[in-house]
DNA sequence: CAACTTTTGGCAATCGCTTGCCGCAGTGTT
DNA sequence: AACACTGCGGCAAGCGATTGCCAAAAGTTG
């Protein structure tokens, strides 16, 4: 108003307020504030006026007022282990889908398989997010049961007493790669592990273990590897040593390096060694050969994953919340499996 | 402090704010703010005893209310138009270790291949970030000299000259790639299109075009083609049609759905014909046959590009900012090309 | 038509932090 | 000894929304 007031820079002008829209409409910023975000709480004239003026001056509210004053931030955060691991890309993909649908801004952090930096995550998180969905989480029982007591979460691939859980039923399918392994007349298999921290891997053992037993087969435990292809090299090298016919990889990308070294080595799949994968991730169809893997609708896991959270913050509109949703698995049966060697 | 004041229910305790940390240490919020984000504005003792409590109440400074005051959000969005293609994870991952180290939040948003959703986007974001970093955009020049003048702006694989701009060389590997193809004997190389709104799908059409040209080569264009492998099977039997003995596809995605179609039609790689990819994506390597590509450090664009956002949003600390970077690109020989058959 | 309920809109406090401005000390300069 | 700095900390005004509380207006009812 004042002359002696210096403009500020017009580089970037200044972005409408609610005020700025009370002022145009005559009404105060409280009015504004309900027609925007509370539509039913104000007359639909008065309504219809304000939604013209925002639109006029393409308001957008800010996040971050909104954020402080209400208390909800309207962002859910989605933990991975890693973002390069081509099988928490279909999660991503899922619960991207489902919270855009929800209205939701999802914020994707790559704790790189390291219990720390998820724990500083989650707290650093606490703040300035409404939940957190933690995939293949790498946290204790305890560590996940104090966050979840913190913050609304819910996991994927990691059964906790108190978070609602999305689970991959994989050790079912483990089951079905046993017996279709155990058909083609192998009697004798090795699990290469995947990470110690990994309560999947652990999962998926004791149901091979199980399974084997059940059938009177061996079953071997090797590793722990990490969880790509880069480390096929050194399972490709273990599994040969222990002479078996046919092994099961912790997932397709330590599959697909194994499956690479067996080529390296002259070893032909699955002529004399069969190899069965997990996730049925981007490429398993086109390695070579094509991997034979468990499958499961993964995308559809983080979609879940998603509603289950949205149950957790509005109970009401929410329905039952669930605690656990199990996503069904099957043996894809493809070509790095065949008959046991003589 | 009255005994009338109901307590808030203790399922969320209260977070803890510079006002807990000032009372504490008996000195102004204003102090603390400094002592926290400021340090060599306060004595050093005064700030060592804050640190101290702050790190004992496990304060964490809230985001919305350092936005709202400050105006800075601390998060950079990253705009990929399909999260699922594996080119993107490079640049994502990229990205986020830059970010990361910088002290930046990614906010990751998949555009979905369209205009609008990246105009909506860019339009909702405006607000809520600090710089936003566009890869491969789908915006006209128009469309993103508007954008870059709204807010601090990087594109990759995209130049305008508006905005600082991260180029991946694939053109200049063209010239390679049909060198190498020329070598074997190719005379005549088709081009597996892109989508049409793709700026890097004409830029390398037109180095293909004019490379060819340069040779005495024929080269013709298909398409355009979804950037995906299942747009794969319509591109190979174009391709067959056309009667060429090679192929360069926009790119790896692409490569690989046609590998999968030759073999499905028995056309035998590379023996009946040669097939250059582009990109390098995770896959290439392992697919059948590996696939000759044009690589490039991906995540290093990714890092550059962020660079290249902090050199603008702090221009002392940030140093000259550069306009453009250029990656450089080669042609990595695999498999899938080999001499022309007669 | 009076008494009452329901709508509708305004006031003002608040969320948690940043930052411009001010003033008090302590130090150094002439 | 008077003066000017400089370093350090406090005051208080915002940032842009939301929301509890209240009052005026409108609608209902007997």
């Amino acid at each position: 108003m004042d002359a002696m007031t210096p403009e500020p820079p017009s580089s970037a002008e200044r972005m409408p307020t609610i005020r700025d829209i009370a002022e145009m409409a005559g009404v105060a910023t409280s009015t504004v504030s309900r027609a925007l975000s509370n539509p039913q709480r104000v007359n639909a004239r008065t309504r219809e006026k304000i939604e013209r003026i925002a639109a006029q001056l393409h308001y957008v509210p800010s996040t971050q007022a909104r954020g402080l004053s209400s208390g909800r931030t309207g962002v859910i955060a989605v933990l991975v282990p890693d973002i390069t691991n081509p099988f928490y890309f279909d999660i991503i993909r899922g619960t991207q889908y489902q919270l855009k649908a929800s209205g939701y801004t999802q914020l994707l952090v790559d704790t790189e398989e390291a219990t720390d930096v998820e724990l500083d995550t989650l707290r650093k998180l606490r703040r300035s997010t409404d939940g957190v969905i933690l995939a293949a989480s790498r946290l204790t029982d305890q560590q996940l049961t104090d966050a979840a007591s913190r913050q609304p979460l819910v996991t994927i691939n990691r059964a906790t007493a108190e978070a609602p859980t999305v689970l991959i039923d994989t050790p079912g399918a483990v089951v079905q790669a046993l017996e279709h392994l155990a058909s083609f007349g192998h009697r004798s298999v090795v699990y290469a592990g995947g990470p110690t921290s990994s309560w999947s891997n652990h999962r998926r053992w004791k149901a091979i273990e199980e399974a084997a037993a059940k059938r009177g087969m061996a079953a071997t435990r090797l590793g722990p590897y990490a969880p790509t292809a880069f480390s096929g090299a050194a399972a490709a090298d273990a599994t040969l040593g222990t002479g078996v016919t046919a092994v099961i990889a912790f997932n397709d990308l330590l599959a697909i390096g194994m499956l690479e070294r067996f080529r390296e080595r002259g070893v032909r799949v699955p002529e004399d060694i069969s190899i069965v994968g997990c996730d049925d991730i981007f490429g398993a169809d086109f390695c070579n050969p094509p991997l034979t893997t468990i499958s499961s609708p993964i995308e559809q896991a983080g979609r879940v994953a998603v509603s289950m959270l949205m149950a957790q913050l509005d109970p009401i509109r929410g329905g039952t919340p669930r605690k656990l949703a199990v996503m069904p698995t099957h043996l894809k049966v493809r070509a790095s499996t065949g008959p046991a060697r003589a």
